[in-house]
RNA sequence: CGGGGAGUAGCGCAGUCUGGUAGCGCACCUGUCUUGGGCACAGGGGGUCGCAGGUUCGAAUCCUGUCUCCCCGACCA
């Protein structure tokens, strides 16, 4: 590709509403442009890294013995009527009507969709397992949409769905897909963590999420010293040990504390640590509410919350509903004397003589304990795991926290949509059994995006060259000389023909402009001809990711490419 | 949905408080020049100041409403 035909309309300047690194540079590399909030136009450099990651997904689906298939973006109504989640699914996902006035929704996910083909396509154990993807657009209509293609409303996924005869043979389907995505991941180029996870609004057992490690990240993760345990904070267990408790139980003291509502501002005027303090959150479950006991510096996970409550909606109690329900303004609430089912942290178990809220304006109470002052209706894991924290699975490594980017996840399904679809085969004994399901989701805009998080510096992109949207850049300086011209055009044409990748920078503009696009955009490779190094029948050489060039002869530059292509393709 | 911020040339911004000819940098066009890290000079084009009302002799500027976008939170893959 000439550079002068091409399209690739890169900026000097940021555009003010990109805040993480990969939105701005793949605004600024000329990637994509925004169309409205989470929509995006994909330019052809931004298209192309798309298409080589989706071809990636696509060779190792297929090597795992996937079928790819492509399913309508518009979806009719009753289908998700039928698995119940047409009221489940919220805002999200984006409901319309047709000139007949029946309801249609943009696909968020395609489960029903692919259960609805295989409840009447497939009868018999004979025809199973099968693995169904589709590499797809989606629609789901964010809160919040941001940082580019990392959140956006519409964006590229793969979704796989598996079908299998029991529980046992979904888990070897399953294990097949988290092979396929480990290999998919490594030869994006990217470092990454498969974690386990919670598996959300779609449901189902059990999940891993593939995780870029990326301090950008918005997920936050854990991942043991010692053993191989790694998971999502969301999902992460925590651990049994705390403070070790103090021998003797001292007396209940209440103590002044004017206008300290925070847990920071009380354990700074009374000069007691966080983690000696006890918070007690009010939470509004189902229209009822709750108490949480919590140490002081730990935080409310509100997922296992709502599972041990084993509640629908979670949300923290309105100030109105406390003060009315309680007497007590938030700040100042404590456990004793509360009429309200508590539920206290495991970790408290082992605490004693801590400082809670009195339940009294401006007043904290000291030395607080269990049974004897107060009694709680259970004691549950409902919290964050923190750095530090000791390892639920090993008990002798402490955990490491990172944060993260999903870029995939895997989950087992069991039955959920198999059964409220009625999808059904016949057994070898004729008899009718319910099918197992997995599904299995790749974002593939987001890990162009992750990719750019790991791999760039202050000039810009630096692509891995699996998903570089070119592989090789020749920067012809000053083209307007006849020998750079020809000694450009003649390397451009040898490997164009034997089928490398590259983009021939013809422009007529002075080097340091071509050099900061160059760089900008991010391929691996760039040789740079010259009127200087070819006096000597040389050209540069140089990797985008290193600082160093060097200099080859015009006649092996060709060949060393081609060698580093088969090295890193292989 | 709660809190905060912003809409002025393609991009980044000033001007708004204190109403009176709509500006700067980059980009773009023409020409001269230049060619190893976003050259230099000269000339030029481009704006319903987000939208709708209102106040006023006069509104980018004041008032009311409304839409969009961004950030934090809530929510959620």
């Amino acid at each position: 590709m000439r550079y002068s035909e091409y399209f690739i309309p890169t900026v000097k300047e940021t555009p003010a509403d990109a805040e993480v690194i990969s939105h701005k540079l793949m605004l600024r590399a000329g990637m994509i442009r925004k169309v409205a909030a989470g929509v995006y136009n994909y330019l052809p450099i931004g298209l192309r890294s798309i298409r080589k990651v989706e071809n990636i997904v696509r060779e190792e689906m297929n090597r795992a013995g996937a079928v790819e298939v492509l399913m309508p973006m518009v979806i009719p109504g009753e289908l998700w009527q039928e698995s119940g989640r047409w009221e489940q699914y919220g805002k999200e996902l984006l409901r319309f009507k047709d000139r007949k006035d029946n309801e249609f929704c943009l696909g968020p996910t395609h489960e029903e969709v692919i259960t609805d083909i295989v409840r009447r396509e497939i009868r018999s154990y004979r025809q199973l397992p099968i693995n169904l993807y589709q590499i797809q657009t989606k629609f789901r209509d964010e809160i919040r949409p941001r940082f580019g293609l990392m959140r956006g409303r519409e964006f590229i996924m793969k979704d796989a769905y598996s079908f299998d005869v029991n529980e046992k043979e979904a888990d070897k389907s399953y294990e097949k897909m988290y092979q396929a995505y480990c290999r998919i991941f490594k030869r994006c180029g990217l470092d990454f963590r498969a974690v386990e996870a919670d598996t959300g609004s779609i449901g189902g057992a059990s999940s891993h999420e593939f995780m870029v490690l990326a301090d950008s990240g918005e997920d936050a993760i854990v991942s043991c010293n010692s053993c191989s345990y790694a998971a999502n904070v969301e999902k992460a267990e925590a651990g049994l040990s705390g403070l070790s408790p103090d021998t003797e139980m001292r007396p209940l003291e209440k103590v002044l504390t004017p206008e300290r509502k925070s847990i920071q501002d009380v354990s700074e005027f009374l000069g007691i640590p966080a983690a000696h303090m006890v918070k007690t959150l009010i939470m509004t479950a189902d229209d009822k509410l709750v108490a949480i006991l919590l140490r002081g510096d730990h935080e409310l996970n509100e997922i296992k919350l709502k599972k041990v409550l084993g509640c629908d909606s979670l949300e923290p109690a309105t100030e109105e509903a406390v003060l009315n329900s309680i007497g007590t303004p938030v700040g100042f609430i404590g456990p004793i004397g509360l009429t309200l089912p508590i539920i206290a942290d495991l970790v408290l178990k082992n605490m004693r003589n801590f400082t809670v809220g009195a339940n009294l304006e401006d007043y904290h109470i000291k030395n607080a304990n269990f049974d004897r002052d107060f009694t709680v209706e259970n004691f549950a894991d409902v919290r964050n795991v923190v750095a530090g924290d000791p390892c639920p699975r090993c008990n002798n490594g402490t955990l490491e926290m990172w944060r993260g980017i999903e870029v995939g996840h895997v989950f087992k399904l069991g039955t959920k949509y198999s059964k409220a679809l009625n999808a059904k085969f016949l057994d070898e004994n004729g008899k009718e059994q319910t099918l197992f399901m997995g599904c299995y989701g790749i974002g593939i805009g987001r890990t162009v995006a992750a990719c750019i998080e790991q791999n760039h510096d202050e000039n810009g992109i630096i692509f891995p060259i699996q998903i570089a949207p070119f592989q090789c850049i020749i920067s012809s300086i000053n083209p307007k000389d006849e020998n750079v011209r020809a000694i450009s055009e003649k390397i451009y044409s040898e490997m164009q023909k034997i089928g490398i990748e590259v983009l021939l920078d013809d422009r007529d503009e002075r080097p340091g402009f071509k050099f900061k696009d160059a760089d900008l955009i991010g391929i691996p490779v760039r040789i740079v001809v010259g009127a200087k190094n070819l006096i000597d029948q040389k050209v540069e050489f140089k990797l985008r990711k290193s600082k160093e060039s060097e200099l080859v002869a015009v006649d092996d530059v060709v060949h060393r490419v081609e060698n580093i292509m088969k090295e890193v393709l292989a």
